[in-house]
DNA sequence: TGTACATCAGTGAACGCGCGTTCACTGATGTAC
DNA sequence: TGTACATCAGTGAACGCGCGTTCACTGATGTAC
């Protein structure tokens, strides 16, 4: 086991971000050690700092990748929402609120304990604020487009901030509780909201 | 430092899970070690084993007085607002989104990281479950009173639920993310909405 | 193109640190007479 | 009530463990000629 090739190390490093953000996503960062990265690609854990300054610059890179996917998902709801004529709003809200992968967990979600406890360096805080900012921007744009019957333009987005929070909001709680009867009412009233929503 | 009196033990145990329950609110359970939580009370870490089994055991403690203070809160929030006449899911929701106090954080959001991601033992998952449905449930049917304009009283219950997880949402945001003017936005909205919800 | 050497990606043991927990000990409290 | 002894709340050092990080080392890769 000597020296890799500067392609293969390219392509080590790609996989040590990929299967990082996707740990993470699924047991947090303070639950995914280096050692776990780097075994979970067959590697040891020394390697890992040839690549990177530290777990936070890790940290950091995997916060963006999970928000690209995340927006990239968002955008292949959008896509098979318009190809069946179907309301966006209620497709991605059900998505979202369907979606009990751990491995596709909401980065917002899934990223926001490192972030609010301190665990998080700056690089990290500014890729998860970026991040979730930019999962808000999509759902809000998006839902503009199905303002019809609102009173006014200014009610419609509200209507589209609130249905935002109660998303995350749901989620959060059933992720949190699990199967139970009172957190199914929650995301079933959501996703009917959603669904109002976009006919109005 | 011999002995202490039977009283003092049993006040020095109340005084533990009272600490223990405010840290674990403001700094989250994986950042409060038991060292810490006897240091703030002047004391050192071998007597806590005297008193507790385990930390798991403290956190449950911790736990359910966390929620029965936040219940106690939410009936004190209830309470001014009918003093002053006022839109109880209003002032509630507003409470809880202004609520900025560490010390004071939803103890859902607070605790929902050691619950999530497996840390949590049974007695505390359990606290946790139980606490988080009473303040569900003491939302819903307070919001009841206020069904007046709604279609039916299924709609009204669904806009409480979406409210709920609106509310818990639009905190959880506001947490990770901080001062900014689209989070600011969101909380306008979500308390916008608890305002029109009571007076329909 | 072939050769000699420098480079450096990855190895795996070791380091320091903080954690939850244990343990021998102390001495004031509680109890038996 | 007073005395002798057992109890046990709290002390503080120590344990084992997993963590992030470091380091001497290996040997295939990259490069200079």
């Amino acid at each position: 086991m000597g020296r890799s090739s500067q392609q293969q190390a390219s392509e080590n490093r790609a996989k040590i971000v990929e299967t990082a953000s996707r740990m993470f996503r699924e047991l947090g960062v303070e639950n995914v050690s280096v050692s776990d990265v780097m075994a979970a690609n067959g590697m040891t854990v020394g390697g890992f700092y040839k690549q990177f300054d530290s777990k936070d610059a890790l940290v950091a890179e995997a916060f963006s990748l999970a928000f690209d996917q995340s927006l990239d998902a968002w955008d292949d709801v959008y896509q098979q929402a318009d190809a069946k004529a179907e309301n966006r709003a209620s497709a991605l809200v059900r998505q979202y609120l369907r979606n009990t992968a751990a491995k596709r967990r909401c980065p917002v979600l899934a990223f926001a304990p490192h972030v609010i406890n301190g665990g998080a360096d700056q690089a990290s805080v500014e890729a998860y604020k970026a991040g979730t900012k930019d999962l808000f921007d999509k759902f809000i744009s998006e839902m503009k487009g199905a303002t019809g019957g609102h009173a006014t333009p200014d009610a419609a987005e509200r209507d589209s901030m609130v249905l935002f929070a109660a998303m995350v909001g749901a989620r959060a709680i059933a992720q949190a509780i699990g199967n139970a009867p009172w957190v199914e009412a929650i995301e079933a009233a959501v996703n009917q909201a959603a669904k109002q929503q976009g006919h109005r």
